[in-house]
DNA sequence: GGCAATAATGATAATCGTTTTCGTTAGGAA
DNA sequence: TTCCTAACGAAAACGATTATCATTATTGCC
């Protein structure tokens, strides 16, 4: 094993200006943003900032467990908080929201872990749903009312 | 105001060959398919119908409750059963199995919809994991480790 | 402070699942 | 049988995300 340099060297992590204005950006909101309003919010700030960064970052702190992805149906939402809860998405305008339910039973991955022989990753509970706005301009005659997705 | 005909007419739903082919499709399985492996299926039997009439039907089945809709991050799948149930997502290969945890509270939708003031329509609980096929598969040395989506 | 090594970027093309379009076919009430 | 129109088939379009690849810039080291 001709090893000089130590293979335990993990990839080293840089802390690049566009991957810190991602994360602000999603730690700056609590609406719970997609993907491309990070990227519209961030190019605000610096037009040279590519989509595909953005996306990258998010990903990344996700996978960091500095922020949450929603994997609602249809596009990605993120969160600023941290821990595991409930959401649910309006049917009609796509927003996001928290549903104030108690937490979820931290033993339960483990729980389906062990009944499964699944190797558990995390859970996501989503409620579908039409948001009052969305269900009062329903109810003022717009005429489409077939839930999308 | 001219009614000639009665406007109380549903737009009177008809069995076509396809629509029966779907949901015959959906019902012999008990693998959650995707759109794609019942487009497959179907085609196999009737090589003339397209993708987009087996989406269309997938759909309708789904809302007229004769079949369940999955959406998983990703990909939809479908499900013969019609009572909401938590799933399993395989973050390698994308198989979907069902988790053996307590029916969900059949009140749960009702109660959030007092507490958020929204019209709740359903829910879905989704476990994200790793198949015990595999796990094995990565411990026997397969290169990729990175989870998908 | 330079100076590589290479993580990360930006621009763009490609992919993937799904939906829309639009001319044609066929279910079913009359 | 006839007619209305729901539903179809083929194809293009779509939106979200991911891959490619040449270029840039962060970081550990002298
Ligand atoms: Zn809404
Ligand atoms: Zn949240
Ligand atoms: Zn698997
Ligand atoms: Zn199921």
């Amino acid at each position: 094993m001709e090893e000089r340099r130590t293979r335990a060297h993990a990839p080293a992590r840089r802390n690049t200006r566009q991957r810190q204005m991602v994360l602000d950006e999603v730690r700056s909101r609590c609406d719970h943003p997609t993907a491309e309003q990070i990227y519209e919010a961030v190019r605000a700030r610096d037009p040279r900032v590519s989509q595909a960064t953005v996306y990258r970052n998010l990903h990344l702190l996700a996978q960091e467990g500095q922020i949450l992805s929603i994997k609602a149906p249809g596009v990605e939402h993120f969160d600023l908080r941290r821990d595991v809860h409930p959401h649910m998405v309006c049917v009609r305008c796509g927003s996001v929201v928290d549903v104030p339910l108690a937490a979820d039973d931290p033993k339960l991955d483990a729980s389906v872990s062990a009944k499964t022989g699944w190797q558990v990753l995390d859970h996501q509970l989503i409620f579908r749903g039409v948001c009052p706005a969305c269900a009062a301009a329903e109810a003022a005659g717009e005429k489409d009312e077939s839930p999308r997705q």
